[in-house]
DNA sequence: AGCACGCCGACT
DNA sequence: GTCGGCGTGCTC
């Protein structure tokens, strides 16, 4: 019997595998792999996904029929089928789940339920609850508890059964537009017809010059220059007749620019994009670390490299860390290639990505640019897949399902036999471990772009020397504000970093810049307000908040902290002439706004752009030539074993805002740390100094990538079930871990409490360990089956954060 | 996730 | 005796 295998809308331990259905008889030639159906389920109906289709002899249980299919076309492809087959255990998440993250989310069902007659009620009741339908939707919140009751009486008596309905929410949006309704006759005759209002002789000429053509209301009153009531008037005298059409909600469209040529490429540039070419012209799988410093080009070397893979008859998609930065990169390709370029990431609205969905599914498409979730467009024939700013945490999924972007671009590359081209100015550790190792071909572009444009001059400002000569607690160096003074003087203009994320809080001394750290792990303690202690969030090390400088013997123990606001204020009033604009989420947080203050800025109405990370990334004024960092301390005392990579990435980005065309750039980085090394080589700019002082770090503490990491963590309402429930996931993996493994934990995270749940972690770290997936996987299903009720367990492959 | 089954305590 | 509380297990 022909059947077909479905993974069901249901997010659970227990549904995460395969049901198989019989094909009805009016299916039975249609091929129903990649569908999305409708399938009996239990007592319910649910949406599912036709991953298989296969002819079997035999079932051990009776078999139900699938109930219909729900789209003319299938959502997945044979490469999306087995991608998200992978995807699934390799994160250790639920196959739906990877599968809804892969589809827009106007393809996720939507449940309605419904009441029907299908007995005989009396009128008194058939009033009540279907007035005069024989079906009705069903709310159970609309009736109180006794017509509840009834309600249950008639479903049991078999008059009345409960329907489920699985609304598309995957529909066309389609637009009024009005069209000729006359024949060539008609118009002539009542052209020649006096007494016609001004209005309805410019409708009739238009009419007979266009008798094929549609346009919308509005677009038709602006080209006619009247008021749409005369249209409308027009149409009840049945000159025009009105019809529904579909529309393509295009984000796009709406963007022109101006057609740009290919630049020349400088001997840099032109010696990587040979490289490269020559591979997208094999056509053969290969994956290439581009490390190029802040300016060097590499945008134009991107998109020399997808004119190439065009010409091949091939396509690319283009992956950019944050939707901040895809207006700017949109721009530049629509400007090289027109209208083959579909944007995807989590701004679009619903309506916007399914459209962007289908047309690159309908093969219209020839490059995708986005964010994270674009790495999933239905793109066919890809050639090459190009990830910027390869390093940005971004491209690692926070919830589930875990994946990162790299990862699922080199399956689709394997899969493709396309090329991977993996830039940025600073290499996360692993890839550029990996190029060390020769997994990845390194390639690197030492010169900025622009010719005469040199890296920034780099000076340290000791925050420590200023807080004693100058008042302690000032934001401002001399130094520093000299240097804006004379951007401003100069009508140059300065971007401001303030390097303060999020919740983290730290304790310093104010005289000698000491930081406890732990004695097991070497990282900053976090300050716990409510316990009164330090904490390390990986070894579960405590201690006491000192209320001495264990080295320099100051009381002046504080915590630290000053958001963007604060600090806009305190410049202003140092400076009073200064226009500053502030970039944060605070005021990014409008659509648009984000736009308009980088244009604003560009246009020089602002002196001085002061801002979150935002401000570090892909900005490129060439009136920018200064470059001050507030406190680059803060990002380095985050319970973090890549905090001082993290550090080094911001500097050395926001550093390459300075200086980028012809004119001199300075950057001016005050800390409490002058002499940590992440800020030392980020001062000179040296990533490949950085990368083996860290490397030897990362060697010694058996961290990425000489070890994989990964996080289980488990979360309740309940402090005591939370933490006995992870001491038993410990017991539990224990003694399946292999003798390399190392397991660090239970400990709280560092975000012990959220939303009134408590958190608990374990850290692995392991080389290789065959045992582990299997144990995990046991873990998984052991544990949903024996946990207390309300209790979750996550597990994060090669975790980002560990906070 | 729902929905049924089933076992215990609180009522007409 | 019966109603209904929610713990447990199953869904091709």
């Amino acid at each position: 019997m022909k059947t077909v295998s479905v993974i069901v809308d249901l997010p659970t331990k227990q549904t995460n595998q395969p049901f198989t259905y019989l094909i009805p008889q009016d299916l039975i030639d249609f091929d129903l792999l990649g569908h999305r159906v409708r399938v009996p389920f239990g007592k319910r109906d649910l949406m599912g996904f036709v991953v298989a289709v296969q002819d079997i002899s035999h079932s051990d249980f009776e078999l139900k029929e699938v109930q219909s299919i729900i789209d003319e076309k299938p959502l997945l492809n044979k490469e999306m089928l087995a991608l998200s087959d992978w995807l699934a255990r390799y994160v250790f998440s639920y196959r739906i789940q990877v599968i809804q993250a892969m589809l827009p989310n106007a393809f996720k069902a939507k449940y309605l339920k419904g009441l029907k007659i299908v007995g005989q009620l009396s009128d008194d009741i058939k009033k009540q609850f279907f007035l005069d339908k024989d079906e009705i939707n069903f709310l159970p919140e609309q009736y109180d508890s006794r017509q509840l009751q009834l309600l249950n009486q008639l479903i049991s008596q078999g008059k009345v059964v409960q329907t489920t309905t699985i609304a598309k929410k995957n529909r066309a949006k389609t637009v009024k537009v009005l069209s000729n309704a006359l024949s060539e006759q008609q118009l002539t005759d009542l052209l020649n017809e006096k007494g016609h209002r001004e209005a309805q002789k410019k409708i009739l000429a238009f009419l007979q010059q266009h008798t094929d053509d549609h346009f919308q209301t509005k677009e038709l009153a602006e080209i006619l220059d009247i008021s749409p009531a005369s249209l409308t008037t027009a149409e009840k005298k049945g000159w025009l007749t009105a019809k529904q059409m579909p529309v393509t909600r295009n984000p796009v469209h709406a963007i022109s620019v101006a057609k740009s040529q290919a630049i020349a490429l400088n001997p840099d540039q032109e010696k990587v994009f040979q490289q490269v070419a020559q591979a997208i012209d094999n056509q053969k799988q290969e994956t290439f670390l581009l490390e190029g410093i802040t300016g060097s080009g590499k945008t134009e070397v991107y998109l020399q490299l997808i004119e190439r893979t065009i010409a091949q008859g091939r396509n690319a998609i283009l992956l950019v860390p944050e939707i901040a930065l895809t207006p700017q990169m949109i721009r530049r390709v629509k400007a090289r290639f027109s209208d083959a370029v579909a944007l995807i990431h989590s701004g679009l609205s619903d309506g916007q990505r399914l459209d962007q969905w289908e047309e690159i599914r309908q093969g219209q498409i020839k490059i995708v640019i986005g964010t994270r979730s674009a790495i999933f467009a239905p793109l066919d024939n890809i050639g090459l897949i190009i990830i910027d700013e390869e390093h940005e945490s971004n491209y690692k999924q926070e919830d589930n399902p875990r994946y990162h972007a790299r990862d699922v671009a080199l399956w689709r590359a394997r899969f493709h036999g396309a090329v991977t081209l993996l830039g940025s100015a600073t290499p996360s550790l692993e890839s550029r471990a990996r190029a060390q190792r020769g997994l990845f071909t390194l390639l690197r572009m030492d010169h900025r772009a622009v010719s005469g444009a040199m890296l920034p001059t780099v000076s340290i400002v000791d925050m420590r020397e200023v807080w004693q000569k100058e008042h302690a607690d000032s934001d401002f160096s001399p130094d520093l504000l000299d240097a804006v003074k004379q951007r401003i003087a100069a009508q140059e203009q300065t971007i401001l970093l303030l390097n303060r994320r999020g919740y983290s809080s730290f304790v310093m001394c104010r005289n000698c810049g000491y930081v406890p750290h732990c004695p097991n792990c070497n990282l900053s303690l976090t300050l716990h307000m409510d316990s009164h202690a330090l904490k390390c969030h990986y070894c579960g090390y405590e201690t006491a908040i000192p209320t001495k400088c264990p080295v320099c013997g100051s009381s002046q123990i504080r915590y630290v902290g000053s958001g963007t606001e604060k600090i806009e204020a305190k410049l202003q009033a140092l400076i009073p002439n200064v226009r500053i604009a502030r970039l944060d989420q605070d005021t990014t947080r409008k659509k648009g706004s984000l736009e308009k203050i980088l244009r604003d800025f560009g246009q020089q109405k602002y002196d001085v752009l002061l801002g979150t990370q935002m401000v570090a990334k892909g900005l490129d004024f060439p009136e920018v030539t200064l470059v001050g960092v507030l406190n680059a301390d803060t990002g380095l005392n985050l319970p973090d074993y890549r905090s001082g990579e993290k550090t080094f990435d911001l500097l050395t980005q926001v550093a390459g805002r300075s200086g980028r065309s012809g004119k001199k750039g300075d950057v001016i980085i005050q800390t409490f740390n002058p002499d940590n090394y992440a800020i030392q080589y980020a001062a000179k700019q040296d990533y490949e100094g950085f990368y083996r002082k860290e490397m030897s770090l990362r060697h010694l503490a058996d961290y990425s990538p000489y070890f994989y990491t990964l996080q289980i963590a488990v979360d309740g309402p309940d402090q005591f079930m939370a933490s006995q429930a992870i001491d038993a996931v410990a017991d539990f993996i224990k003694g399946r871990l292999a003798q390399q493994t190392i397991m660090l934990g239970p400990t709280p995270k560092a975000i012990a409490k959220l939303r009134n749940r408590y958190y608990f972690q374990i850290i692995l770290k392991y080389k290789k360990d065959d045992n582990l997936e299997g144990t995990l996987r046991d873990l998984q299903s052991v544990f949903s089956e024996r946990l207390p009720h309300d209790i979750y367990l996550s597990i994060d492959r090669d975790p980002v954060s560990f906070i």
